[in-house]
DNA sequence: CATGCGATAGAACGAGCGCTCTATTCACTA
DNA sequence: TAGTGAATAGAGCGCTCGTTCTATCGCATG
């Protein structure tokens, strides 16, 4: 196969544990069928993890982490005015979900809810993604002129409903609350202006 | 026990499961758990719910549907105007989300997210209790004179906000999402006004 | 060619899973 | 009092889980 030489057992192994991940949760996802998804053997999983499934899934909300990091960049470099900005983003996660067949959700907040109060490692890294974001949002709207508090304010606000949003489009299977999302918060920002 | 006898077997058991798949989702709870935790057997689980651990689930997530709809009225009947309605609604789930030492959030999100896609019943259930939820924020904000097509749209980032301020509450164990999400979102239904 | 080591390979372990099954208890009616 | 069916009880089924372990492979360096 191409793409086993061309990307790296480790790196085949994260990817197959973050998709599995955001799709059924830590619980129902099995370490041999990651290592069966990534075309690795369970020798090889343990050999690159020694921390064993705990660890695989602090890896994947790492890599989940940076794939949206990467959206939010990319739209923002793109958009100036933050408000069409995050309208961009909304839509942006909208159709990634629907051609997806409403399959492929956060990364991040599936295994987050399973690991809350019950394993501090996976639950620190979902936090981490989470103020990444954030700090992204933030920097957009400082740079825009917003001040600093009504930045940091409307950072968790965008950030949370975006989530919200998503998980509740996956759940109805339909585009209206990211659509709905989008405008909501480009009217919040622009009220601040 | 005196609690077996005055709820009875099968509410206890539905209890259990609901609180049990909140705090660490589908896959993790175990049925031998459930029956310990409900202080019940094996066999009286299966005697009420013949359907398994799906049947248990979809009866969970519509436990969890009450839970909440029971909160919403309360606060609505109580608090006349819909945008302090929903800060009201926003602290109280803080409050309870901290009481619980950051382990009870919203008793459908875990449990749809790991079924999305995948075990049609449960995600039936959890769509059902987002619809519901926004029809109560619609009905509010229309008895205050709303248009249809505003209220409508609001209830959904009403509702979705607080899912995602109440997960990255969850999360990040801190009052502040759920606290800034309920200003934005008094702030967004009052530029409607 | 020989040595060493990261990487691959998968058998095997104990534990726990969802679920089935039979046996027993209990309250109530014929 | 005998009979009936709901409810309780838990042993045991086949299976999969996360993890451990030993054996082998590929390949760079001596």
């Amino acid at each position: 196969m191409a793409t086993k030489h061309e990307i790296g057992t480790r790196e085949r192994i994260i990817r197959a544990t973050s998709r599995l991940m955001q799709r059924q949760g830590y619980g129902a996802t099995g370490l041999k069928e990651i290592s069966r998804e990534a075309e690795a053997t369970l020798g090889s999983v343990y050999h690159f993890f020694p921390g064993g499934k705990q660890e695989l899934a602090v890896e994947a909300v790492r890599h989940g982490d940076r794939e949206f990091t990467e959206l939010l960049r990319t739209v923002f470099d793109r958009v100036d005015d933050p408000a069409a900005a995050i309208i961009v983003c909304a839509r942006d996660l909208s159709t990634g979900l629907r051609d997806s067949g409403w399959l492929d959700g956060c990364p991040v907040t599936t295994t987050a809810l399973e690991s809350a109060g019950r394993l501090p490692d996976i639950q620190r890294a979902a936090e981490e993604a989470f103020e990444n974001w954030r700090g992204l949002v933030r920097d957009k709207l400082r740079r825009s002129g917003f001040d600093e508090d009504v930045a940091h304010d409307l950072a968790h606000t965008v950030i949370n409903t975006l989530e919200g949003a998503e998980m509740s489009a996956q759940v109805s299977q339909s585009e209206a609350p990211l659509e709905i999302a989008g405008r909501h918060l480009a009217r919040l920002i622009d009220s601040y202006r």
